[in-house]
DNA sequence: CGGTTCGTTGAGGCCCATCAATCTATGTGG
DNA sequence: CCACATAGATTGATGGGCCTCAACGAACCG
């Protein structure tokens, strides 16, 4: 029952083990020792089709899945088939860590542009956890970041006008793409408005004659699924952006032991 | 300098350690050994009157914070000094987890009822992570059950109306404070209308009106910060609640090794 | 070339915000 | 015990930001 929507990577050479890309990563608290033990732990990447759902609302999954390319959403609908997106998963990101200890999971998590996925099995990674400090500390670490970020969502949400929302998210997602340079940014941005709606809380028209007046006023460009941003300094200032919130500077790390 | 809103309990018997009444005690990673090093690592409990802060935005703190009895709220201020509280501490709950790794930390955190702080310094709290698994593990999956609480906030801040915000509230409250009984559940509810409104993404005025009409639907009633829910099914039906997403049942654990 | 998805535009209306009073409860000091 | 202050709850009038409904345009694709 291979769904046709997954597939091995094609040609001869397929992407090294992947995780390297990947936030996990970029985690202060991880020896060498414990990195061999993760990228040993993990299955072989394999592509996943945009439209796919990596997990559905109220399953449970065994494994931890790493995008290391591609785009996915955690969402979940309500009873009048309106829909909120809890959370973007770009390049590098963790998509489901709520599957680590939490069953079932809470929301769905959708593939929106094509992926590369790669899993670490439950099991493995409970008892890599449970061996290795640093593996453990890294996922608390993953955790608290998803949290602040979410925190940061909420009040978009909850007090900010459907302009500063939607600049707050460009300017998020300006900073964990990595496409700044000075005071400018570019990056690709496959949401649809309908997806942006969904995060934001808005409805696909709204989202539309908003973001015409970011467009007038020279705040934003867009060409095809990339968005340009000719002054990020003035972005942020619609937005209130503050990037902290993003603990994407490796602060001083508590070591180990 | 110290404090004049920070005291020792009165009279002869203070309470316990505190932390058996805790969210963290009632953690299934841990085995009788990590309980003992996590109560032996506390400092002795201390009151704490409303509106104190005990961290402030944008600071460090050094201990993680139990609320053994009490309410707190975590908050951020946005530019035109509007607050989102992205989420309420109750009773048992863990209040500045995110200080645990992350620094500075994003939110404020306020007493909004006198409560009972255990501190746990943090670097007791790190290394006992690192050196017991049941340990690290407990915080994660703290970390995990306050996302899962938050992505459902966004849920209510993004798609759903003042009725079903309000609604929905109430019913984790509920669940939270195990005020229930049968059909029925009563608790104390220490929130100011306005504190409600920061908490929905709301103003107090508009509260004030949709409580108006929950109480004339005969779904809550309010006596001096006592609410009581004549029938829970109802108001769950009205919000379209479905606790699962606090994760309170014991779900089958996965053993630490 | 027809179908589908996505973006765009317009008209009308509702939900909730805003502003401003009033009312009540509680506490405080003389 | 009363005058007074303060915090919180309540009420009314008015307006605006965003939703809803409905249609059309544009791009892409087999």
């Amino acid at each position: 029952m291979q769904d046709p929507r997954i597939s091995r990577p094609p040609g001869r050479f397929r992407p090294r083990a992947g995780l390297a890309d990947t936030r996990l990563w970029a985690s202060p608290y991880l020896s060498e020792e414990e990195r061999t033990a993760l990228s040993e732990a993990v299955r072989t990447p394999r592509m996943v089709d945009a439209g796919f759902d990596l997990c559905r609302e109220g399953e449970s999954v065994d494994a931890l899945l790493f995008l290391v390319d591609g785009w996915a959403i955690r969402h979940s609908t309500t009873g009048d088939g309106s829909r909120q997106i809890a959370a973007l998963a770009v390049p590098g990101d963790l998509a489901n860590l709520d599957s680590f200890l939490l069953e079932p999971i809470d929301c769905g998590v959708r593939v929106i542009k094509r992926a590369t996925v790669v899993a670490l099995p439950r099991d493995k990674a409970l008892a890599l956890a449970a061996e290795h400090p640093g593996i453990a500390r890294t996922f608390t670490w993953l955790a608290l970041i998803e949290n602040a970020v979410l925190a940061e969502w909420a009040v978009s949400l909850g007090r900010r006008s459907s302009k500063e929302r939607l600049a707050h998210l460009f300017c998020e997602l300006s900073v964990r793409l990595g496409g700044e340079t000075g005071n400018e940014s570019g990056f690709e941005l496959p949401l649809t408005q309908e997806q942006l709606a969904d995060a934001l809380g808005l409805t696909p028209v709204h989202i539309n004659r908003v973001m015409q007046q970011l467009r007038a006023e020279g705040l934003i460009a867009t060409a095809s699924r990339v968005m340009t941003i000719p002054d990020l300094a003035k972005l942020r200032r619609t937005a209130e952006f503050d990037p902290r919130y993003l603990h994407t500077d490796q602060e001083v790390p508590a070591p180990v032991r």
